[in-house]
DNA sequence: TAGCCTTTGAAGGAG
DNA sequence: CTCCTTCAAAGGCTA
């Protein structure tokens, strides 16, 4: 197992995670992987849990099982090579992440954005998806060469199934996208916008960034009719608040978003007057809504009762009370999860699966399949994740949702479970 | 309707 | 330091 070298240190450690779990068995399985895909194959076949997925998958996984064979691949390559130019060009003027345009939130990972896992020092592709979705804010320089900006239109991100897709704009990772579509779904793309904006620091006219231009933060008052498009992606996650608002807003202990300056000027000046309106339930004005924080009582009593005495005055709540109104910051994500997430829908769609559990168990071996590299992405997605995730909330720690869920009664795992059970698609 | 299942990884506590 | 436990996502299934 990679084992990251502590918490803390978020820095490189993850290179070893790498190098150690490649060296613990898995390197065997690299170099045996076409033998062993096909053999895998065949037990995948043989043994299939859900026999209606076998007519109807089998060839489109067989091609999915070999990601270095897959015939996106190449595309994926290009579509590196072509990231990477533009990444360098971006990188001598001063790094991805030092738009001065979006200071705050999303820069907090600014300093290791030189991926230690990649050849180039670049973020990856998938990464700069996953950034541009996650942070939109973010000038994530991969979507310079990814989108048209002659088409800013995110087609690829109002289906959940990639279908309506324009082939060219389609990134190899773009089941992340698509899979999150919903954070974008009310979405026009602002093809009106200006096509120049100022620097704010230097106020020299600069072209847009496709990214700055995009749909998640139109800045017409007409492209958006409410909040909720360019805040979507905080607030939801696959259609569901993932990341959604405390009713009373942020809690006390977290208030880092809204102590930070940087973080301040991003939502009033870049977000008002259209873009923050009037928190509708307590929000406070300043408090970015991370997806991180979930709170089951905002669909239950959406008034005002559910709004936190403590995000209004400083007096002292009873302890229990505070606890109770207390919202749930859900652990930030691990690299597996984020593969999860990007691929689920993928391999849902080639297997017809729909059981979590299933997908899963494919899902787990086609991590275990993936190169150093793509793994890497997102180990280094999941890095930042944490890393944003402490720099919103100082002071969570993990232990603090123990025990927020039911007991799990499952002590030990029957040990005589045979290999033929094993869901294959 | 709450919890299980299933995966990997992160984190924290115990010894 | 190692081991163990819990939780993160997801959605069908089960009691």
């Amino acid at each position: 197992m990679p084992q990251l070298n502590g918490g803390g240190g978020d820095d490189l450690g993850a290179n070893d995670e790498l190098i150690s779990f490649k060296d613990e068995g898995e390197q065997e399985e690299k170099i045996s992987e076409n033998v062993s895909a096909e053999r895998d194959l065949d037990d995948v076949k043989s043994s299939l849990v859900n026999e209606s997925e076998n007519n109807s998958s089998s060839s489109d996984s067989e091609a999915e099982r070999r990601p270095r064979t897959r015939p996106e691949s190449e595309s994926y390559e290009k579509t590196r090579e072509y990231f990477s130019e533009a990444l360098r060009r971006q990188q001598q003027d001063g790094g991805f992440f030092k738009s001065p345009h979006y200071p705050g939130y999303p820069f907090l990972m600014i300093p290791d954005l030189t991926n230690p896992y990649l050849s180039n020092g670049s973020l990856s592709p998938s990464a700069r998806t996953y950034l541009q979705m996650k942070w939109p804010l973010l000038d994530v320089p991969g979507s310079a060469g990814l989108k048209d900006s002659r088409s800013p239109t995110p087609g690829h991100l109002s289906n959940k199934v990639p279908v309506v897709q324009h082939a060219h704009h389609v990134h190899p990772l773009t089941p992340l996208i698509t899979y999150s579509n919903e954070h974008f779904s009310p979405g026009t793309p602002p093809a009106h916008l200006s096509p120049e904006i100022l620097d704010p620091k230097t106020g020299i006219p600069r072209t847009p960034h496709p990214s700055e231009l995009s749909p998640y933060y139109p800045l017409s008052p007409g492209a958006v009719g409410s909040i909720a498009h360019p805040l979507g992606w905080f607030m939801q996650q696959q259609g569901q608040p993932m990341y959604s608002i405390p009713p009373g807003g942020f809690r006390h202990p977290y208030p880092a978003l809204a102590m930070n300056a940087s973080m301040s000027s991003l939502v009033s000046s870049r977000f008002s007057p259209h873009m923050v309106t009037p928190p509708p339930h307590g929000l406070h004005q300043t408090g970015i809504p991370h997806p991180a924080i979930v709170s089951p009582a905002i669909k239950q009593e959406p008034n005002s009762d559910n709004i936190s005495p403590s995000m209004h005055a400083k007096s002292p709540v009873p302890a229990k009370k505070e606890e109770e109104k207390k919202p749930h910051i859900k652990k930030p994500l691990n690299a597996f999860m984020l593969y999860m997430k990007e691929m689920r829908a993928k391999v849902v769609a080639e297997c017809t699966l729909k059981e979590s559990a299933a997908i899963n168990q494919i899902l787990g071996r086609r991590w275990h399949s993936l190169s150093r590299e793509e793994q890497a992405k997102y180990y280094e997605l999941a890095r930042k994740e944490r890393q944003l995730h402490s720099q919103l909330y100082p002071g969570w720690s993990a232990r603090d949702n123990y025990g927020k869920r039911k007991k799990r009664k499952r002590e030990n795992k029957p040990d005589s479970k045979p290999e033929a059970f094993e869901v294959q698609c």
